[in-house]
DNA sequence: AGCAATTATTTGTGATCACAAATTCCGATC
DNA sequence: GATCGGAATTTGTGATCACAAATAATTGCT
């Protein structure tokens, strides 16, 4: 209809792939107000299809609508950061065990590269890189089982913990506990097709990952504050890996 | 901004509410494509604050968009209702549980008088009624226990099933399913403060309302087909209860 | 009558505009 | 120098418009 080619998505929809793709990226500040007009200008588009973007990652809990109309990026609590890891626990461990009956040799495989890619991405420390391969690991094991209702939920919770991952995983962080994951016992669980022991492997690697990081000085000033509006948007539509 | 008064919400706020609980309360036909004009002139608005409410539903999954941009509400299917079932329980058990701590016994007379106003609508056969009082016992109960993330999620499952609802719970499905609904259950595990008990009655609540529905015979075609595209929306902002 | 092609209508998309509320900026005052 | 008050700017909201794609209606043909 408004697309200027048949085969393009809509302004709309890939300006919320970029804005959602930047989130999960950890580009987005916590506290930072998010203007439909400055994105707007930073794509060269006009501030409807922004407009309709952002509201939709308002209703999926990535970004917060104040009570006056304005969008920011959520600041992250210590109540709510245990909130969000006990949704991701009660939703994933189900999406996994969800899955085990649609295992295959292949997505074992699969996974245990993208295990290996984690790996060196630690090993680099690169903090993107990591983040990229990380939730590909997780995604890639949701999917396999079908899951048009498990994965929407579980994309939102994710959405509304990336913004806090730039706070912790940084730096010496990356290093410290993200080599500590339980994604070989995942992999094992997933060889033995044991759905049981999947579910704790799941379970302990999320509380080990995101749960240790409870207990540090998160909540201090950002150092990377200043800068554009956009905090880096890119526009490409691919997805990665 | 755009407000009139300076304490009335946005339009698009208004229909949104009003389409969420038109939805909530069974009044969308799955299978129905749901203009963004046709309710805008329904509602004596303009297209844009319609559109974005129906956007948001989009995101929350309670409408949604085809290939071309149309928005209707949802056909329900046997895999997608497990599914939805299988969220209900580890969302709701979750958010059950962690109620515990902030239970009163004002709250649990509050849920015994719900209670009883389920039975008078089974009793009565107010099929809306019913929909009405059993979703405020359940919400009301998980609303105690804060839970910023755990209600929004579970909102959204709630919303993925409420149209379907219309197939089954017409007539005698009412009086047959609903008065073997373990309320009661929920209710003793709550004076009793026992976590454990009220994970397993509100799994065994959710399994036998929804889950005993999916052998039904709920494809066939609805009967209260034709009519206004509305469905009957309802512009009353007020929450009930 | 049944079906395909064409026309007419409907519908979503995105841009632009007007308006009012909210925010920011700046200077006056204590 | 800090704080308060008002002007200037920014920002969200909602209406309207133009456009193209999709759907519906109609015509023409077999």
């Amino acid at each position: 209809m408004g697309s200027s080619r048949p085969g393009t998505q809509s302004l709309q929809s890939r300006t919320y792939r970029a804005l959602r793709r930047s989130i999960l990226d950890g580009d987005f500040v916590p506290g930072r107000a998010v203007t439909i007009r400055g994105i707007a200008e930073d794509l060269g588009i006009s501030p409807t299809p922004v407009r309709e973007a952002l509201r939709r990652l308002v209703a999926e809990r990535a970004l917060t609508l104040s009570a006056t109309g304005r969008v920011s990026v959520p600041v992250m609590t210590r109540e709510k950061l245990a909130e969000l890891v006990n949704a991701r626990i009660c939703l994933e461990r189900q999406a996994a065990i969800d899955a085990v009956p649609w295992i295959t040799d292949r997505v074992v495989t699969r996974l245990v590269r993208l295990n290996r890619a984690i790996d060196r991405a630690i090993e680099a420390g690169d903090h993107r890189r990591y983040l990229v391969t990380h939730r590909d690991f997780h995604f890639t094991l949701y999917r396999v089982g079908g899951g048009e209702v498990f994965l929407p939920l579980i994309e939102s919770v994710w959405l509304q913990i990336s913004p806090f991952l730039r706070y912790t995983l940084s730096g010496e962080h990356l290093s410290r506990y993200s080599t500590s994951d339980r994604h070989v016992e995942i992999i094992e669980a997933l060889e033995r097709r044991d759905a049981t022991a999947l579910g704790f492997a799941v379970e302990a690697d999320i509380r080990h990952g995101i749960g240790a990081l409870i207990e540090s000085d998160w909540n201090r000033p950002d150092d990377a504050a200043a800068g554009a509006n956009t905090a880096g948007i890119r526009t490409a539509d691919r997805e990665s890996g």
